[in-house]
DNA sequence: GGTTGAGTGGACAATCTGCCTAGTGCTCCG
DNA sequence: CGGAGCACTAGGCAGATTGTCCACTCAACC
């Protein structure tokens, strides 16, 4: 599972312009349009590319305060019916089980600090959960990014 | 800074089926192509849709371990300084300052449990930093989506 | 030597895009 | 009340792009 210098400077075009069409992708590759198209089938096929979806901000949305949760649950029961409860709060973005001393951890937003209060009530009120403890993300130096470990993998891997 | 029903539900239609043109979509929601357009621009115009950038799965490319490393940083210079120097590092895929005993939170991928030492390794090499702790993620129930909080929003508000 | 996979260059019809026009209904406001 | 502004519909048009073929080359592999 790796991916050629190609795929990664396709990859990359396609995240800083992602309007672009295969023909006009072809054109800034230099490469034959079919060669683009292929590229672009068997990325999709591997899963490397997951989707094309539109990448929605939550804070355009007033959503402006984000926040990590990390949960203790009732074990007994498992992670399993407890993920499937958070996964019905909408404003419950993420959720991941977790090594060290809490078991679940999720990223949340909220429209405001008292928002993320009712937000964080309402987890605790799903059956199985324990105990919470958030943390507020005050900023976000670093969004979200794939591209430089796109931009990596083929010089790591066999060139 | 809020949306409308059809907003929505052009955000979930092109988020099921990204590849999805305009015309099509205007013939799915029922309403006219000019309006699709409109729309469209208008949502990306207010930064709700920020863009439609390839989804690109870590986990295909050979990054199977996902962990969230908390550091505490010297705070004389201040947080941005760390931050630049975390962005350099590919496998760092995320960063955010948070409240809390800590002073970064880093969502960070390796290959493998041991390739992520070598990368926290090169984390606590980052000056300014004093000292980590790693939480690995083990299963993710939920993995990021933003549809439910988008079809909340026209709820929410005046409908 | 033969086979396979990947890429090139070109061609086709069908479709979509960007852009524009005209008309309609609704809301807000002086 | 009349008008202005706005969003939406419905349609038209030229140009570009798409999906899908084809034939041919090149390199690696058995």
């Amino acid at each position: 599972m790796t991916i050629d210098e190609l795929d990664a400077r396709l990859i990359t075009l396609l995240t800083n312009e992602p309007r672009l069409g295969v023909l006009e992708c072809s054109r800034r590759l230099g490469v034959a349009r079919g060669t683009v198209q292929a590229r672009l089938d068997r990325l999709i096929a591997r899963g490397v590319i997951s989707g094309f979806g539109p990448d929605v901000s939550p804070a355009a949305l007033g959503y402006d305060v984000t926040a990590f949760v990390s949960l203790e649950i009732r074990q007994v029961a498992g992670h399993d019916p407890v993920a499937d409860r958070l996964a019905r709060i909408p404003e419950v973005l993420e959720v991941h089980t977790i090594t060290g001393g809490s078991d679940l951890l999720c990223r949340v937003v909220a429209r405001t600090n008292s928002d993320l209060q009712r937000v964080i009530d309402v987890i605790v009120g799903v059956h199985g959960v324990l105990r919470t403890n958030s943390i507020i993300a005050l900023d976000t130096p670093v969004p979200y990014r794939v591209l430089p470990l796109v931009a990596d993998v083929p010089r790591r891997e066999g060139r």
